[in-house]
DNA sequence: TTTAATTCCTACTTTAAAAATAGTGTATAG
DNA sequence: CTATACACTATTTTTAAAGTAGGAATTAAA
């Protein structure tokens, strides 16, 4: 049980996007430099997150990204969700019939039910708290400071 | 975030054992035939859940494998925790320093959140419950019959 | 109207880990 | 002493994740 770096890298996109929310569109390029991560892989990342209408783009010159909706009508769930596609915890749970002993498996209501509690953390997470815990954190002992005047 | 196969076996192998307990030493060609996995596949998971002292092996012929505590003493997180052996959901809520980002990454401690309450999750469900809710549900509106008649 | 900068799309390559197999060694009941 | 089981290590196969590449489409601005 391990979270892909597609996750990952999802919800630190997403995150980068929320603390820059009043900057306007943000490139691709400065998240992707700003967090340590390629480009091209990111451009791959964001293409199910704006599908899912979680984010906006900008197409053409001073193009970029924005939060399609509030940081706080953002839920974790919803960002792993948009990324991972159709991968879940165990195939069973979602699609019973790909497995002949789903009927009698006496496993599979566990799975189910751990599936369950898991979203349920996810949704309880919103973009917001991601963003804000963080900004709070970084404010802890310093005097806010404009960051990424650049752009 | 997906769940392996040594975790969905390791746990039909646990639940297996479980419900046969009265049977004494149960072979692992016998789960491995009624629940249709690899018998040699079996023998590597079962290797670390007698690492971990949930399970005896009783070698030679007539041998076999039978649980090291009553059901109602394991848990799935003691199941999963010792065939995963050193996998987590990430890498660096168990190491930190595996990350150079881990000091100031707002998204680790969601992780970790959301690692403890799988764990909580997991702790939360005996081997007694896994097997005995089968069980449970086997009997309803069957008569209970003696099954694996064989050995 | 051209240029530069950006997103968009598809395909491909690489890498790593999971999943499974194979073979040999060791213990033990009968 | 032999058949039957577990024990261990190494290897192979398979799969999915991770990452790369390159050009097409779009648009602001010079």
């Amino acid at each position: 049980m391990k979270l892909s770096t597609r996750s990952r890298y999802g919800v630190r996109l997403m995150t980068s996007l929320a603390r820059r929310i009043s900057d306007g569109p943000v490139f691709l390029k400065d998240i992707a430099a700003s967090e340590d991560i390629s480009e091209k892989y990111l451009s791959l990342i964001v293409i199910p997150l704006r599908a899912a209408g979680l984010i906006r783009s900008i197409r053409g010159a001073r193009g970029g990204y924005v939060l399609a909706r509030h940081p706080a009508d953002i839920t974790l769930r919803d960002i792993v969700a948009a990324v991972e596609e159709d991968t879940c915890l165990v195939q069973c749970v979602k699609k019973p019939e790909s497995c002949k002993r789903a009927a009698s498996c006496p496993t599979r209501e566990i799975w189910e039910l751990l599936s369950n509690t898991i979203n349920e953390t996810m949704e309880s997470i919103t973009l917001a708290k991601l963003a804000g815990d963080a900004a709070g954190k970084k404010l802890s002992g310093r005097r806010p400071s404009k960051k990424n005047m650049k752009e």
